[in-house]
DNA sequence: ACCTGAACACCGTTCAAGT
DNA sequence: ACCTGAACACCGTTCAAGT
C-alpha cells in the first residue's frame, strides 16, 4: 500500500464498485466494501455519490455500457452494425457478468448511455428503406434480446455446473450444452431474427 | 381479521411472498414482512422454508412459473407452439412484472418447472423437419428473449413516466413509445424471429 | 410439533464532530 | 473541503425457550 493520497472522486468510487461487483458479485457490493477497496471509511463515499447505494449503482452500469459504446464501429450498413452491436454487447456483458442483472433492471440509464448509437442504428434503417416504426421496433427488440440472452448466459454457467442433478434426460442434455457455451446458440438466434427483420424491408 | 388458525405451510409461505413481492417489489420483501403478511413472527417461517429466504424466493419463481405452464394448451404444430409459448409467457410475468427479474436470474429454477413444457416444444420442432440441434437452440433463443423483452418491458413502464426528462428528441420518443406499451412491439420481434427460425427448417 | 423472544452480525444512511 | 466515529433503524438468521 503507498501512502499516495489520490484523492477520492466519484470516478475512482464507480470504478471501485464495479471491481467489488466483477470479485463478489451484487451481494458482495456493500458501501462498507467498496470503501475498502479504497482504503476509506464508508460514510466519505457519500460526499462524492451523493444520492448514495443506488446512484453508484447506476453508475456501475454507465460506466459498463460506456465501455461497449466505444469499442464500437458502425459502418451505416444496417445489418452489419446490428450483428456488430449484438455481438460486441454480448462481449461487453461478457466481461461484467455480475453486472447483467442490473442493466436489465436499469433500462433508462443504459439507453441514455448509448444514445449516439441508437440513433444511428435507427438512421441507417430508415435509410435502407425500412418504416420509422420498424426501425423504432427493430432497435429496441434486438438490444433487448442481446440482454435478455446475455443475462441467461450469465447465471447458466454456474447452473450448467450442476447439469447432472436433473432427472430429466432432455433438461441434462440441455444444461450440459449451455455448459459448453453458448455462442453458437446466440449467432444461431442473432442470424434467424436478422433474416426475419430482412424480410420486413420496403 | 379472523382468528382461524389455519396452520402455516411451505405453500402458504411461498403465497404469502408472492403477494408481498407484488404489491411492494422485491426491496420490500424481507422475511419479517412476509411474517406479517400471515400474522406470524419472522422465525416461524424457517420452519417451513429450512433453506431460509433464497429457497422461499425459488418457491416464488416456481410458483409463478407453474401458474403459467398449466394455463396453456399445445397444439403439436411448431409454429403456433412457440408463438403460444412467448405470449403466454408474457402474459403471466406482465401480471408479476416484480417477478420478472427474479425469474432472469434464476433460469434453472424456471427450466426445472418447465420440464413437461419444454420437451413438447422440442420434439414438434424435431417432427417438423428441424435439426436435432436447431430444435434445442430455437427453444432456448425464443425463452430467452421473451424473457428478455418482458424483463425490460416490465422496468420500462416506470421509466416511461420520465420520458419528458431527455434531452435527446430520440430518446424521447422511444420512451414516449414505450409508455404506450409494447404489446405490437413483441408482436413484431416474435414474428421476426419465427419467420427466421421457419427459414432454417431441413 | 409448532411458534417465539432475545440476540448476533450485518446493512444503508445521518449527522455532528474532527482535521 | 474532505473525511470519520458513533449512532439509528433496519436486515437475515440462530438458538434456547416457551406452549
Amino acid at each position: 500500500m503507498s501512502t499516495t493520497r489520490e484523492p477520492l472522486s466519484r470516478e475512482r468510487v464507480v470504478e471501485a464498485a464495479l471491481a467489488v461487483i466483477d470479485r463478489a458479485g451484487i451481494q458482495g457490493c456493500s458501501m462498507r466494501a467498496v470503501a475498502g477497496e479504497l482504503g476509506v471509511e464508508a460514510m466519505s463515499l457519500y460526499h462524492h455519490v451523493p444520492g448514495g447505494k443506488d446512484e453508484m449503482l447506476d453508475g456501475v452500469v454507465a460506466m459498463v455500457q460506456a465501455e461497449f459504446v466505444e469499442s464500437l464501429d458502425l459502418s451505416d450498413e444496417w445489418r452489419q452494425d446490428m450483428g456488430a452491436f449484438a455481438r460486441a454487447y454480448r462481449d461487453a456483458l461478457s466481461r461484467h457478468p455480475n453486472v447483467v442483472a442490473m442493466i436489465a433492471a436499469r433500462p433508462s440509464v443504459a439507453y441514455r448511455s448509448s444514445t449516439v448509437l441508437v440513433g444511428s442504428l435507427f438512421t441507417s434503417m430508415e435509410d435502407a428503406g425500412f418504416a420509422r416504426e420498424d426501425a423504432l421496433r427493430a432497435v429496441r427488440v434486438v438490444s433487448r434480446w442481446t440482454i435478455g440472452f446475455t443475462l441467461g448466459e450469465a447465471s447458466a454457467v454456474e447452473d450448467g455446473e450442476s447439469a447432472g442433478q436433473f432427472d430429466e434426460p432432455l433438461l441434462v442434455e440441455v444444461f450440459t450444452d449451455i455448459a459448453r457455451g453458448e455462442a453458437d446458440v446466440f449467432e444461431f438466434g442473432l442470424e434467424a431474427l436478422l433474416d426475419g427483420l430482412e424480410a420486413r424491408l420496403g
